[in-house]
RNA sequence: GUGGGCGUAGCUCAGUUGGUAGAGCUCCGGAUUGUGAUUCCGGCGGUCGUGGGUUCGAGCCCCAUCGUCCACCCCA
């Protein structure tokens, strides 16, 4: 006997008992999307290392460490994609979709990252994202924040809490870099080989700490805010005025880094507490040297992604998004059930579009047969035994507790079901 | 990559200081009951994750290994 053969670590099936919650998210992020002039581009999980290592950044632990990278046939170094926008940016380049007007996309599928799975995380995740190029302006950044509130708003998700910071551009960046590092260098001492690690290689990644030592000694530490010139300052307080505008709620975190080196300027982060140590839900940010490090002429983007998983987790703690009812399910008990119920179950189904019908007619006991239909979650029993097929009729039996039951003539049933379904 | 919890019937779990495996639910069959519910009876189903070790004897102790969950880390 061969043994069953297990999936990946970390990489797991998502099941009809929670589709709904995808499905609802997915339409809605659909509608959202393309309410706001977006449309959608489909591409590859699988890209060329170079795409990631170039736009993310050889440093990142993204990477370094988390990356599925193999040889293909021809020793040619290809990986998984773990995030899209870099995948994004390379197909709008090779496809000739930018340096027009403004551009927008989205996008949605798996990634992969290889990681410790934990809650919150798998190796196989879904992202849903938006990229806006071509657009330097502050609007463009609000545009992007509004688009997110709007979407959280239609999927009755309270409680995200949005958080936002500015890194201002590369050249502030990177003096912000220098003088922080020098200072982290500084208390060496302090730190555990980990953070001093990161001090080496990723200076600003060592600002969202959880240590409490680090936290500390953090206190003293130079401000971003102090390297900012005049044009980034009044981007990021032009889009402050703008979000005061549209009334959306925002904290101002200057802590907040991103792990990915090609962001700058505005970034952000919806998180929750409702999800345990993997609390954000939706980020991003502006990248308006990424097209350029990809091999095209320079041109802004401002983007997000969202997490899925983390979504539907949160959609299923709510639990405002009931799942679509089963209509009716049809009963068939009998050797001669069996042609009668495909007859019936085909009229119904030419003549009402939107019934959802279950028709089980592979017999067993009525007992067996009752017991199905309630857990389908059926609102309805139609119930063909021999007298319903003799007579010419259907027994139509309330579910869901409900002891009532009625028995009309099966040519009345379509017209009959037409009521029912509008009642509901 | 690091740390901790867990891994016993299809599901949820119990299993006492080591003495040859249990419950509930599910499923199947039957009895009762005027319908599918309730109640009752019976049945199916486990080499206790895997491999070593200690012991007269291990689900229980030790080691290893795999899986899983949570946290660190990282990130959406």
């Amino acid at each position: 006997m061969n043994k069953p053969i297990r999936s990946i670590r970390g990489m797991n099936d998502i099941l009809p008992v929670d589709m709904h919650y995808w499905q609802a998210l997915e339409s809605t992020a659909q509608q959202v999307f393309s309410a706001h002039g977006y449309r959608q581009i489909r591409i590859p999980v699988l890209e060329k290392t170079e795409v990631f290592t170039r736009a993310i950044g050889a440093a990142t632990d993204v990477v370094a460490k988390e990356m599925y990278s193999f040889g293909d046939r021809n020793n040619q170094s290809l990986s998984l994609r773990p995030e899209g926008t870099a995948g994004i940016v390379r197909a709008a380049l090779q496809n000739g979709l930018l340096y027009g007007p403004v551009t927008r996309l989205w996008y949605g599928g798996p990634m992969f990252r290889y990681e410790r799975p934990q809650k919150g995380r798998s190796r196989q995740f879904h992202q849903l994202g938006v990229e806006l190029f071509g657009a330097p302006g502050a609007d463009a950044d609000a545009e992007i924040l509004s688009l997110g509130t709007q979407l959280w708003n239609r999927l009755g998700l309270k409680n995200l809490r949005l958080e936002l910071n500015t890194l201002g551009n590369s050249e502030e960046r990177a003096s912000y870099r220098d003088d922080l590092q020098f200072f982290l260098r500084g208390h060496r001492g302090t730190f555990n080989d980990d953070t001093n690690e990161r001090v080496e290689r990723n200076p600003l990644r060592v600002l969202d700490s959880k240590d409490p030592q680090v936290r500390a000694v953090l206190e003293d530490a130079p401000l971003l805010g102090d390297h900012l010139g005049e044009a980034s300052r009044a981007h990021f307080q032009q889009l402050k005025s703008y979000l005061d505008q549209l009334g959306i709620e925002y904290f101002e975190n200057p802590k907040l880094v991103r792990g990915l080196d090609y962001y700058c300027h505005t970034v952000f982060e919806w998180s929750t507490g409702d999800l345990g140590a993997q609390g954000t839900v939706c980020a991003g940010g502006r990248y308006d040297n990424l097209v350029e490090l990809q091999g095209g002429r320079p041109s802004p983007g401002i983007g997000f992604a969202m997490g899925e998983e983390r979504l539907v987790e949160l959609l299923s703690q709510n639990d405002d998004i009931v799942p679509p009812p089963v209509h009716a399910y049809l009963v068939g008990v009998g050797k001669d059930s069996a042609e009668t119920a495909l007859k019936l179950a085909y009229d119904l189904r030419a003549g009402i579009p939107e019934l959802q019908l279950l028709n089980n007619v592979n017999g067993g006991s009525f007992k067996a047969q009752f017991k199905r239909a309630d857990r389908s979650g059926a609102r309805l029993a139609l119930v063909l035994g021999e007298d319903e097929i003799s007579t010419g009729r259907v027994t139509i039996k309330y579910l869901r507790g409900e002891n009532e039951q009625l028995s009309i003539d099966r040519d009345k049933l379509v017209g009959w079901m037409q009521d029912f379904i509008e009642r509901l």
